[in-house]
DNA sequence: TTTAGGG
DNA sequence: CCCTAAA
């Protein structure tokens, strides 16, 4: 996107990158949803629990589908409906209600088979299509009511959207009224062998991407209370038209993006509102959150099979090892029930089942006028990016993180029954500065093993300030519910080249993203469903965007030519389509990037910049420093006569400190 | 509004 | 990135 101001023929231009979202900057706001969000979560996954279990159960007595790794379970409608009644009753009046209560119904009239078949071997596996489909299933599986030739899929972007009224102690009672872990054991085995779910899913840590949009903090309370409706992915005028929403977006820099295309480029402004009265791309945010959304897949461990609903539920076949499931961020261990005995007496191993890591945050900006495949393709760099940036897995035992990798599992506990309930894992960016902060113990908000590392609430806390800044964009529908078919040529969202550097590694690993609900094919028009300008004084902070590489280089050059102090005029002329970089934004970088052109390149930190670039930088600074550009450039016009760069890099010599970097 | 700097 | 004093 971006780009169009041609950079004097010799930039290439830079496009705005896709960053991923660093939890590092993870600002503490409020914490206040976040309790009760929590429970909620735990609520959800306890429903979500059950609901497997019930799955499981109809399932096994219903015959196996297990024929051929279908990873849809299906549940008969009844089933469901019986045992959640009411809470079953709330979750599809909520689902039906419009996107803002994060639901979607997917209409979905295909037949397992194809699915299966999909899943398989869909060449489009790589493309991201498996997401959608992935999701769709893995979705399907959740909450799925079967009717003879189609069937509706309630999916909640934002994981299991039970009502509001369950809480952690009902839900706990109900899961206690599930078959027994032999029942499932038994039911379960008979898709042992089944390849429950595409490799990515079995043997390697399932990541679950939750696509959602927290619009404002309403979000969230909203989210559970949830009230009426008939289900429609969005409303494209039943909202606020789009002048309310200018409106509305113009307050902040990080707001509602309009979602007209629009006009022309505004021919002065360049600051914050201007930025957003032009086209503003539109500002997503696809958080993945600590809801716990709905996937219940199966998987096969050792020939068992474990139905959970994000690791919170497990169960094992295998008596001499213990599964656990993981859970996204924080992830839920049960032990098996099985004799300890033998267990210890052999080389007793703990088996690990993640279900699903959530990835970090990502916020994904493109312009409306982006297309959906484009759309997926920068997701899926983003995610990419994440994952290729540097992740790592931190081990949380009882809320506490274990830093000392060198122990053992028995050494640490995590072979004892009492503490596998209490492990968790959780992905952490390398890319986060922070210090992963151990997480406090007495986070447990719930009763069952639902911790919320800091890291989390940290983003959850963000975006729900951030709230206005998403949007639509965070469409599930927007995301998945076009076919790839469309893939454009259009190029607007290139992925910025800082994704370059890790897209290799991970690449591969990108099949076990699982994004997550969606879908709803409709137009796509981004549509803030939210109205905010709830708490203004709420109003968030801008969500930290590293400059990529190209950007740098826009900004260098542009640099450069004008000298610094015309940030206006930089952002002009290098970023005048990269609407959310200010004129400040661009000061500030450039101040940033003088001092890590001085400081040794050990001592930098994020994407790497080349040195060459640095160099230019210093350059351009001492030149400028030397040269007033003010003056310069206002007197000449044009700075012709003081030509930056070449000049620079001959006539100071102090650049060929190139190597050293300073 | 834009700069310039400190936070 | 944010916030602001100044210009």
């Amino acid at each position: 996107m971006v780009q169009k101001k041609s950079l004097d023929n010799r930039s290439p231009g830079f496009r705005v990158p896709v960053i991923p979202r660093a939890p590092r900057s993870a600002r503490k706001r409020s914490l206040h949803k976040n309790t009760a969000d929590g429970r909620n979560i735990c609520a959800i996954e306890l429903l979500a629990c059950l609901a497997g279990k019930l799955l499981q159960e109809t399932e096994s007595s219903a015959s196996n589908i297990a024929s051929e790794g279908n990873d849809q379970l299906s549940l008969p409608k009844n089933a469901l409906q019986d045992q959640f009644q009411g809470e079953d009753k709330s979750l599809k009046s909520e689902g039906q209600g419009s996107c803002e209560d994060g639901l979607f119904i997917l209409e979905q009239a295909s037949e397992d088979n194809q699915h299966k078949d999909f899943l398989k071997r869909s060449p489009e596996v790589e493309s991201g299509a498996l997401w959608d489909r992935s999701s769709v299933n893995t979705n399907s599986s959740c909450l799925e009511k079967e009717n003879s030739d189609d069937k509706s899929v309630i999916i909640s972007k934002s994981g299991f959207a039970v009502s509001g009224d369950l809480n952690s102690d009902k839900l706990v009672a109900v899961k206690e009224q599930v078959p027994d872990e032999t029942f499932l054991k038994d039911s379960m085995a008979d898709c042992a062998e089944t390849p429950c779910f595409p490799n990515a899913f079995s043997s390697r840590q399932n990541i679950g991407m939750v696509l959602d949009r927290k619009d404002d903090d309403e979000n969230f309370p909203r989210f559970y209370k949830s009230s009426s409706t008939k289900l429609k992915p969005y409303k494209p005028s039943s909202h606020i038209d789009n002048g309310r929403i200018r409106k509305l977006s113009t307050s902040k820099n990080t707001k509602v993006a309009p979602l007209r295309k629009d006009t022309e480029p505004s021919k002065s402004g360049t600051g914050r509102k201007v930025s957003n009265q032009k086209r503003r791309p539109f500002y997503s945010r696809e958080r993945y959150q600590q809801h716990g959304f709905l996937q219940k897949r199966r998987k096969v461990f050792d020939g068992s099979c474990i139905v959970t609903s994000d690791g919170v539920l497990s169960s094992e076949s295998d008596s001499t090892s213990h599964q656990i499931g993981v859970n996204g961020e924080t992830m839920v261990s049960s032990l098996g029930l099985g004799d300890r005995a033998s267990f210890e007496a052999k080389n007793p191993q703990v088996k690990i089942s993640i279900k699903s890591f959530k990835i970090p945050e990502l916020l994904i900006d493109v312009p409306e006028t982006a297309t959906v495949g484009s759309l997926k393709r920068t997701i899926m760099e983003a995610v990419t990016t994440i994952l290729g940036g540097g992740l790592h897995v931190g081990v949380l035992l009882r809320g506490k993180k274990i830093h000392d990798d060198n122990r053992t599992l028995l050494q640490t506990g995590i072979s004892s029954k009492e503490n596998l309930d209490t492990l968790g894992f959780i992905l952490e960016s390398s890319l986060t500065q922070s210090h992963p902060s151990s997480i406090t113990p007495q986070d447990s908000t719930c009763t069952l093993p639902c911790h919320i590392p800091e890291q989390l609430k940290g983003s959850l806390d963000k975006s729900v300030s951030d709230s206005g800044a998403c949007d639509s964009a965070s469409n599930p529908a927007n995301l998945t519910g076009m076919c790839n078919d469309i893939v454009d040529s259009t190029h607007e969202l290139t992925v910025s080249s800082n994704t370059d550097n890790a897209t290799d590694k991970p690449l591969s690993d990108s099949r076990a993203l699982v994004p997550v609900p969606e879908i709803n094919p409709e137009p796509l028009a981004i549509v803030p469903t939210n109205q905010k300008g709830k708490h203004p004084e709420l109003s968030h902070r801008r969500i930290r965007r590293p400059f990529s590489v190209s950007e740098v280089e826009a900004l260098v050059q542009a640099v450069e030519q004008l000298g610094t102090g015309r940030w206006r005029d930089v952002k002009l002329r290098a970023f005048e389509n990269a609407d959310h970089r200010t004129y400040v934004d661009l000061k500030d970088k450039w101040k940033t990037l003088v001092h890590t052109a001085s400081i040794a390149p050990q001592q930098r930190r994020g994407e790497p910049v080349p040195q060459d670039l640095l160099d230019r930088v210093l350059s351009a600074h001492s030149y400028w420093s030397q040269h007033q550009s003010k003056q310069n450039g206002k007197a000449s016009g044009r700075m012709a006569q003081t030509p930056p760069k070449m000049i620079k890099a001959n006539a100071v010599p102090e650049n060929v400190i190139t190597d050293i970097g300073g």
